[in-house]
DNA sequence: ATTTCCATGTAAGGAGTTACATGATTTG
DNA sequence: CAAATCATGTAACTCCTTACATGGAAAT
């Protein structure tokens, strides 16, 4: 009951707003939700499989076209019950955000500046194509739309892109220091 | 050869540096590098121990004390080529960050008030407490040396310090505008 | 008609954490 | 002399990724 890892959590939130499939739940780890947290078919269906055994979540299983079987998981009571818990409780550790970039970083210092000069340059450049990515998506999700940039989506979208930001900028100036 | 974790190359590059034990691995994990990458002697030994086994370290043992015995791990010119040639590839993939904070925002959105707020003025007091522990460090190992600022330990400290004040700064902008 | 996407799942293995076990040395 | 730290290691477990397997539906 109390030990639950947090992958169930995040299921059983995502299932809170709407019944979805195991496979519309992979498709929400790669957009909603991406840039915080993502699973894959390896997770998603046997984490699933332990919700529904806990009762948890039910499914209702829907025919698409001729016969495709397409499972729809709802939450029940109990797993409300379950994630409204998760929610109360104060995030208890912060594990560390590993950063394989940061420690290169760390590595080349100023004993080998061209190297150094082009790792910065390409990690820039990541961040910029993400930012590019992102903004798009933001645009196209609420455009000028002022009444939904109070929603969990809206925020965690721009944190992302605030963060985006912030690590080029970073780069950027660390950059202009060297030359 | 070509396929081997990053704790590994990690190990390489702090043992480039200077020869190290274990003991003294998990210190570094602890300090140094421990902003953007941790690991604890279930994952040392047993990688030094590969290492070992492919020739890329070698071990001197030490007696400390009476009868302690410390073993310091150098790097061999094989482990130093090892460590170059990953230091040369570019970074393959971003792992995302997972944030177990972003994601409860994401599902508290506007409907849940109360709670909301207190989440995130409880994580901006997490990352206050980060900050100031990370100038109290920065102000320690370096205070006003300016020759020192160009090195790769200061520029990690560096920008978790930025990171950590960036983070700070968006939470309380947002808790600004919920008022 | 072929490619892409929808849809469900499993198996194997790697990465990482937690807890334990043992003992020596240093510090207060 | 007790507590903290130094020092090496293992075992069990959880989490996560990768790759695979199968097949239907929709789009071009």
């Amino acid at each position: 009951m109390s030990h639950r890892d947090k992958l169930s959590y995040i299921i059983l939130g995502l299932l809170k707003t709407e019944p979805l499939s195991g496979y519309d739940l992979k498709k929400k780890f790669e957009s909603e939700v991406g840039e915080f947290w993502q699973a894959n078919t390896g997770q998603i269906y046997p984490s699933l499989r332990v919700l529904l055994n806990d009762q948890a979540v039910t499914f209702d299983v829907h025919i698409v076209g001729e016969k495709l079987e397409k499972k729809t998981y709802q939450i029940t009571p109990k797993g409300i019950e379950l994630f409204n818990e998760w929610l109360k409780h104060p995030v208890d550790r912060y594990p560390i955000q590993k950063d394989e970039f940061m420690l290169r970083l760390y590595f080349l210092d100023d004993k080998n500046e061209e190297n150094l000069q082009k790792l910065i340059e390409e990690e820039s450049i990541v961040h910029q194509k993400k930012l590019e990515y992102l903004i798009k998506r933001q645009k196209d999700l609420f455009g000028e739309d002022e009444k939904n940039k109070k929603s969990g989506h809206y925020l965690v979208l721009d944190f992302a892109i605030q963060r985006e930001t912030f690590k080029k900028e970073w780069l950027d100036s660390l950059l202009k220091d060297l030359k």
